[in-house]
DNA sequence: CGACGTGTTGACATCGATGTCAGACTTTGC
DNA sequence: GCAAAGTCTGACATCGATGTCAACACGTCG
């Protein structure tokens, strides 16, 4: 297949590769007359511009690369889906790369990445956006990103984010009005900087309600569904059960949710549950999880307006963050306090 | 930070650039001495050559493109993490695009991708590789493909993929020999060419075994979660219900499992319940499902070696596919068939 | 009326690699 | 010992766009 280059369209069109250049960035200094026409026969011979020769002559890639730790789960994939949309608006791409934080050479492998590809912006999903060696990395390389979810160490770079805190202190507030006292939570992994907001805003709530949380109410897990299995098994043992449990995620909730049913404990009847997250699995679970709805899609997508800058409705000074709203979505996992239990 | 170029290892080694560019691609015709050298500055001056002056001049472009349906899917997932891993080895990058059907621009927007981008070559996912048009596309760029999953019309390209059919009759066969001879089966999506091998594979078994399977035992589904419910419905609403359900993928199964638990129908004592892809929603459910493993990764991998043909193991010619083995994995969902009731 | 911005356009160098091809240097064969 | 063939190496053009800068066409202002 033939293929059109930018002097094709400049000889058609009568006017110098340049200014067919300066029509297809929307530079201005162009007359409407010839800026129309040129756009004409650049439809007309379905001229695309070569992204190799752009990038090395401009140095811009028009590639936003999305580091993301493990591109298995579903939070990924909704990231990904949010941010192709949104690069596709802006004609850019989008390259995934995996951090594969175990191989001794996972940086360097970052860096090569980096030298050989010139990305015009970075976004860092969780857990990545907390390590700051890569944070220090892409500052080496020039590399405008975005971040993720909260972390630690803000402030470093633009945030996109939804309040972890404010959310899991609703989440607990509704779970107290509905008659809970004796709640039990688990936490999420530790290196993960959401894992502590969430923690601290079912503390809030707990605290504002004048309820004590003794330490055999709290489990530790990964966010894994393995570990929300773990935690289950450990909380549901005995009789000596709490009446809602309180999962930092969808997948630790949906695993204490299984030990629930194998151990035959009526939800939400007997024991009320709530996820965090929206997780796809939260549809999937019977009875279906209470949780909260993490706009997941829609933060990559402001992360790629952030990265491009073209969308002045999100436009921020580097370093500010944006918010994004969450919501409470209460589900079938969760109802009052049996009577008498409380 | 300070770029380094062909020009700088060149200067240092005190050879040309040429030669550089021949120990980095790994051409022949360079003195072994020489080219040890070459690559002991490469390594201290840490070089990566320039992605984009690469694509631009070689119109080689070392990226990959993953063309899949829905991002979102642990399908998608797994094929990502399986071809990120491979063509880092070949120091490749991959590009995921999503093809969004439902536009009616969807075409020319692969077409501008594909003149953009001049991919390396591309893998097709399931159901992509089953839309002619896409590949029509694609062979008129000129770009090699690799189809993932059988497809209807196989032959145009090089595939990827596992005996379904074969599959499919083994898990049935399985289930037979379990003593069940009532089994539902509910479909795939009928535009997804595995779908209808599923469904041979199940009528093969059958057919073997003299079981006639009764139109009111076979529903159709989409291999959504959704429809895996739907389908449980109207299989497990009143007390006609075979002894075993055999579904074409795990979301599905798993969707049935859970309408059999709000029943109250022991799985796998009075239901047995199968499902196929070995998807992480199988390990998740309880009772665990029995369904097939299939090598979502492992396939991904061999596309790129396709692809970029460096690895002659599995070197084939154009149009001939690589099939990879299956496994059936037996989890707790399926069991043998109760006393008195077969 | 000429000096001076401002807006518009194109010629030409440039980005950083690789393809081509010619030339130097080795080996092989008779 | 010499031609032919093969092996190595580098000079230079090239890929297709954009950056720079000079030239030119205008109004406008003093």
């Amino acid at each position: 297949m033939k293929v059109v280059t930018i002097k094709d369209v400049a000889a058609r069109a009568g006017v110098s590769p340049k200014t067919v250049s300066r029509v297809i960035n929307g530079e201005q200094h162009v007359r409407a007359e010839i800026r129309e026409h040129v756009m004409r026969v650049v439809d007309e011979l379905a001229y695309k511009p070569n992204a190799f020769a752009r990038g090395l002559s401009s140095s811009r890639s028009f590639l936003i690369g999305l580091f993301v730790d493990d591109p298995f789960s579903g939070y990924a994939a909704d990231l990904q889906r949010g941010a192709i949309d949104q690069c596709r608006m802006y004609s850019h791409h989008l390259v995934i790369e995996a951090v594969e934080r175990e191989r001794p050479d996972w940086l360097a492998q970052i860096d090569a990445t980096l030298r050989e590809l010139r990305l015009s912006g970075a976004i860092l999903a969780a857990p990545v956006c907390d390590w700051s060696e890569v944070l220090e990395l892409f500052e080496s390389h020039d590399i405008p990103v975005v971040r993720l979810s909260p972390a630690t160490d803000p402030g470093r770079a633009q945030q996109v984010q939804i309040d972890d805190r404010a959310a899991a202190r609703e989440m607990t507030e509704r779970l107290i009005a509905l008659g809970h006292r004796d709640i039990a939570f688990v936490r999420g992994h530790t290196a993960h900087g959401a894992a502590a907001l969430r923690w601290q805003g079912f503390a809030d709530a707990c605290a504002d309600a004048g309820i004590t949380i003794p330490a055999r109410r709290v489990l530790q897990g990964d966010f894994s569904f393995k570990s929300g299995l773990a935690a289950g098994e450990a909380i549901l043992a005995d009789d000596d059960r709490p009446t809602a449990i309180f999962a930092s995620n969808d997948k630790m909730a949906f695993g204490v949710l299984m030990v629930a049913m194998r151990h035959g404990i009526a939800v939400p009847g007997a024991l009320s549950i709530a996820g965090f997250d929206d997780d796809e699995i939260s549809r999937m679970a019977w009875p279906q999880l209470t949780t909260i709805n993490q706009p997941n899609a829609e933060m990559a997508k402001v992360a790629v307006d952030l990265l491009i800058g073209n969308n002045p409705q999100v436009k921020k000074e580097p370093g500010e963050s944006v918010e994004l709203s969450y919501s409470l979505v209460e589900r079938e996992s969760s109802g009052p306090v049996m009577n008498g239990m409380a």
